[in-house]
This record gives structure tokens, sequence and C-alpha cells, in this order.
DNA sequence: TATAAATCAGATATTTTTGTCTGATTAAAA
DNA sequence: TTTTAATCAGACAAAAATATCTGATTTATA
């Protein structure tokens, strides 16, 4: 079903972007996150919970709690929330799923592969999500 | 678990290039391909099948059956297989799991995933397997 | 023609991923 | 201090992906 990145882990993208791109408050509500991406309230917490944990997100429990991002949107890269929910097994692993790889033996596919993949974690690793915001309340707006 | 393509059609790749790589002989039975590759057999078998119902494999039942290649290795592309297993979801899907994606409204990621999936498509649509043989034969070898 | 060795088809089982529920805890505000 | 609105933790459920089994069918060959 999901591309690359584990169904967890695109929510996780999209609220962490939701978070950078709402200004001026304290703290967000994951039932507004739900509603606003639609999505369950429930699995978006679930979800920003192990984001929490990881040190992204920070949460805040009680009444007027929620969830905001842990650093300054220009700290947060892409890649840490990839690294964070879906661990770093797709930078490494043989795209035909050959067991025991080795650099020796490359399978058919290696390198063509290992050039996109590449090209791939540089982007995460280079992009923040305060370059998106704009792109971001656009695509929130267009969900409506 | 697997990167970007599903395990079922890791091991249709394998399968098809370990047809491509084995010379001079009819048919291959599943027995064979299983030991080879080191997986089970009724596994692959069945992802045979499907190959066979789109065209790529063709098999032959009864006593010395087994499965062969259904046209030169050198009309085989790596994209007939991706396709006929698993779909071409993964060439046009939003790798943030955004839906109703319009390029309007592009998300933050659009303009280098989409860049990348390109360059993916264009090369498993360029390479045909019998590109293939010599590595295979080695990747092969390194299993045992 | 009988036997053996293979695919084929479809049901079933297992595992992983995805999603939901429940109850405890926390903290703001009445 | 009580009520309310939120996260948190972990169990649970459902769905999807992966893998196995069983029996029917096919075909080569003795
Ligand atoms: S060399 Fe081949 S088997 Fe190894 S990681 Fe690269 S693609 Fe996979
Ligand atoms: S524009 Fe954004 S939402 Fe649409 S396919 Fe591209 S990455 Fe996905």
């Amino acid at each position: 079903m999901a591309i690359i990145f584990s169904r967890k882990c695109e929510l996780g993208i999209q609220a962490v972007l939701y978070l950078s791109s709402v200004e001026g408050r304290n703290v967000i509500p994951s039932e507004e996150i739900a509603r606003e991406l639609k999505i369950p309230k429930e699995f978006i917490s679930k979800i920003l919970q192990e984001l929490t944990s990881s040190g992204i997100v920070s949460s805040k429990k009680g009444k007027m709690g929620g969830f905001s991002l842990a650093k300054n949107p220009n700290k947060i890269h892409l890649l840490d929330i990839v690294l964070a929910i879906d661990g770093s097994e797709i930078f490494s692993k043989c795209v035909l799923g050959f067991p025991n790889c080795s650099s020796e033996t490359p399978c058919p596919m290696h390198n063509t592969w290992s050039q996109l993949i590449d090209e791939t974690f540089k982007m995460l690793n280079e992009e923040t999500i305060d370059q998106f915001k704009h792109k971001t309340l656009r695509k929130i707006e267009s969900l409506k």
C-alpha cells in the first residue's frame, strides 16, 4: 500500500508538517490534527507518542494539553522522522531482498538503486520542515 | 519489511533472473528455483503462477515440467515484472500518503520525489534481464 | 496403462501492519 | 476541590501481506 515509508511514517510526517504550519499557538490537541488531516485521532496520537519519545515532538498533558514541536522547525529534518518511525533499514537493505548483501557480489540492480536511495537520503537529510510551511498550508487547505 | 517492492515482487524478480541465468535447458522445476534461492517452494510456485498468467513466464505441467521464460530475455524488462505483481501504484501515489493529489497543490516532497521515482521507472523500463545474467550467476553462487 | 513428478487452484494458516478501545494520569479552570 | 479535557500506556481487534497445505490435473516414461 505505502510506497516507501510505512503508513505510520507517512502520517507522522504529515502531522509534524501540520504542527510546523500552525503559528503562534502553544500546543495542538490531537483531535485537531486528526480533523485537519482526516485521519483517526487515536492513530495519530499513537504515532505522536512515538515521536515524543524520540524527541521530535513534545506533549503537554491535561486540559488545554496537546502536541507541539520539540525544537525549532529549522532543526527538524524529514530524516529524523523517518528514522524515528521506520528506522534505517530502507537505506541499507537490498532492493531485491537478497540476503547477505556484500558489495563484492552486487546484485543486478545494485548500482542504479544505491544511487537513487542515496539521493533520497540526501534529500531527507537536507530538507528541514520549516522550508515546507507554505506548501503544507496549501496542501491542508486542499483537503477540506 | 520490503523497501519499495513487495516481498512477492522481490522474489518474482529473483526467480525470473534465475530463469534467465540458466542456459540450454528447457524448463526448470520450482523445486530447483526454491533450493537455489533459499525460499519456500510453494511460495515461489504461487508467484510464478502469477507471472505465467501475465505472460512473462511459461509453465509446463506434468512430469519433467517446470517454468521457463515466455520470451527472449532481451524482451523482458524489470518493469514488466513489477507491474505484473505490484501494479503501477508506486509510480503515481503520493509519497506522504496524502489523498487526492493534484499537481496544483503539490505536497512538500513532491518535486524531489517525483524526480526520483521517474528515474526509477526509467531504469526499470530500460534494463532488460539479459543484461544481468553474469551478475545474477555470481549472486546466486554467493548464496550457497 | 499405471506410476511418478510436476504445475495449478484455491483454501487455510501465520505474521505483520494498521487501527481502535479502555482506563489511568495529568493539569486547567470553574 | 471537583469537573473537564487532554495525553499516555498498553491491551485488543481488524485487515493486509506473507506463507503453507491439500488435492486435482497434467504429462513423460516405464
Ligand atoms: S548489491 Fe544487490 S543484493 Fe546487495 S544491497 Fe545491492 S541490490 Fe541488494
Ligand atoms: S504533490 Fe504531494 S500529495 Fe501529490 S503526489 Fe506529489 S508528493 Fe504526493
